[in-house]
DNA sequence: GATGAATGAGCCTTCATTCAT
DNA sequence: AATGAATGAAGGCTCATTCAT
């Protein structure tokens, strides 16, 4: 029988994800380390690795985290809606990057700001740690899969035209998301006020 | 009196630029020592400290390479083209990485991928340096302001619709570069064959 | 909470000051590594950094004992000695160096060879570092005030000719003090013994 | 036959010596590197390996240097007076530190402020090295037997009492050159003035 | 004789992780 | 459960010295 209620586990499980989360949005992953997110937390520098095993696992948990929250809404509309346009579902997906906060897995309100700079750190670790790449991959089939099926759905009805690839048509829609994402964090291109709109427009023109 | 001819000193920084890009592709900036470097170069531990003062100082010359062989291709036909469209621009932007290798500045046969993938971790590299930022903001900057006024002499010429925003339809070109190359190396989606030309068709629908 | 108390971590730092003040004495200051001091101290290579910044802070805190422990006698028979003559105040300060051992500030017992070597060494790092040149200064300008004063107060009471120069001879005190000091562990002269009061009576003949 | 005439040989010995000492007396000997002294003399990294067999010996020419030119007016004025007073040797002795150059064994004009700063390193050197204390330990039993020899004189033909120690007071005479020395460069007592004619004084009170 | 590129051992320091309390 | 001191393996970097040219 735990020590500690699950719920508690899970609440401070979760108080040290967003500590860490802080600290490598200001940091970095590899500029911060195990003491530190501990002392974010209010924690002692032992205490996180009766939560988390390694520092590895607290990233793991941030990539998925980001991951989840950055597909989501697309996600959502395109499994919501009938037939969307590749220019509504883009509207949809960047959406998120417009905003200031989003809700985390436990209800915890998460600044945007702080979230997309983990995703983009969280990208570079895809390359190196088979567990992130595999849960990147797969949230990204999945939300590929559904944003294409809903393409399929409008092609069926007529609302898309036949010829263009629905696959390649998904891909571009999330291509987006990740570039307009790294644009807003990265290259100072932050001024994201109308941008679901705005690329809407263009892809509309 | 040198005893090797600046070409050869350029030359041995290539070689360990060439090196180092090898490394971090593999393993990633931090997971790479500067001994393995120079072992990968073919030299000792001590040797590339006479070309580079630092790591960082690498990591700079491969961000800045990175960041202007995936940018070039765009900026390119943006300055050669009248009245090019959003469409043909993404084309030009994705044709660089469908390919498998391209030449860098000391006219070095890169490939792609290896590449790309020293790209997605300069990414993060901007959230930590300054340094690195500045390159990346600057030369974002230039292709944006390239991008921009070539859609806006489509605009003046009637071969875009001057209702669009021709800012935001550059970062669109731009992002959808990003997104694509983020696509091919991290999330797995690597077959990039015919990406220019059905992401084109996709744009044209 | 911390779990030892500020007393337990004041012994420590005086350990790791002793272990280092060994090595200095034996080695030099940039012969002996920081991984030596913390195996001399019977700690493992990172402890020390819990305890010092750096090696620099260590040298420091040993330098600014040097010269209190090898200050202190003269300024205290200054301060206490109504109209001490020069030869009193030589001897005074030459009887620290006749000495085996002093105490510390932690109420260690230190060897007074051990003190001396890594006295002659911080003379060196004055010439280096702003900071232990500061330190020396301050700590000079100290004494040297307490004894010209004491011996201006001689000069009021006529047990000292006023045609002296009140600084000049304090200044002669302490260049005796680190001359016999420097002879002792460097020239090889350290037959101390009796050396304050032959010096007294020479300086008296 | 050797290469090189065994003049340009001792000249160019003479100049790494030269730029040795600057280096040193600007950065401390374990401050400075080997390639920065061959820069300083104006040569390639490799080239003082032709007249120095390491670092080590390089300082051992300088300290050597360093002692004598410390130590010779003293003792030329001891072994060539008949019966000097201890005063009349702190004079001589002092009148080195007072000046702003002397002339080393090459006959180049050396600042002094240059040289004693080597000294004073010199001294920590001592404490390391078996051949510059060897050096040391010569050069001062040298300089003490001329002085005590020299008061011995006086205390025969009465000028002295016969009652001090002749050997304590040419360690007094010692103790006082490197004492003044030390507060010159070290503790910022710098203003050597009248420095001998002022002690002087003082002892004669 | 000279050059200066290269070597490689070694140094200071950091930090993920453990474990006695 | 929690604490936080301690561990010890690296890592980035320097530099005395060598040696091919």
């Amino acid at each position: 029988m735990p020590r500690i209620s699950p719920e508690r586990r899970a609440a401070k499980r979760g108080d040290i994800i967003a500590a860490a989360r802080r600290c490598f949005s200001r940091d970095g992953f590899h500029q911060t380390s195990m003491p530190e997110i501990a002392a974010e937390a209010g924690l002692s520098a032992g205490a996180p690795y009766r939560y988390f095993a390694s520092k590895e696992e607290i990233i793991l948990a941030i990539a998925s985290d980001a991951f989840r929250l950055v597909f989501e809404p697309v996600q959502r509309l395109a499994e919501a809606t009938d037939a969307p346009t590749v220019a509504d579902l883009v509207a949809a997906a960047l959406r998120t990057i417009e905003q200031d906060t989003v809700t985390d897995a436990a209800g915890r309100m998460v600044p945007v700001e702080e979230l997309l700079r983990c995703a983009v750190q969280t990208w570079s670790e895809i390359l190196r740690s088979e567990e992130v790449r595999d849960g990147a991959v797969k949230g990204f089939e999945g939300v590929h899969r559904s944003i294409a099926e809903a393409l399929r759905r409008g092609q069926a009805v007529g609302s898309m035209p036949a010829t263009v690839d629905a696959d390649l048509a998904a891909r571009t829609v999330m291509g987006l998301l990740h570039g307009m994402l790294l644009q807003r964090v990265a290259f100072g291109a932050a001024d994201a006020a109308g941008l679901a709109d705005g690329v809407q427009a263009v892809l509309r023109q």
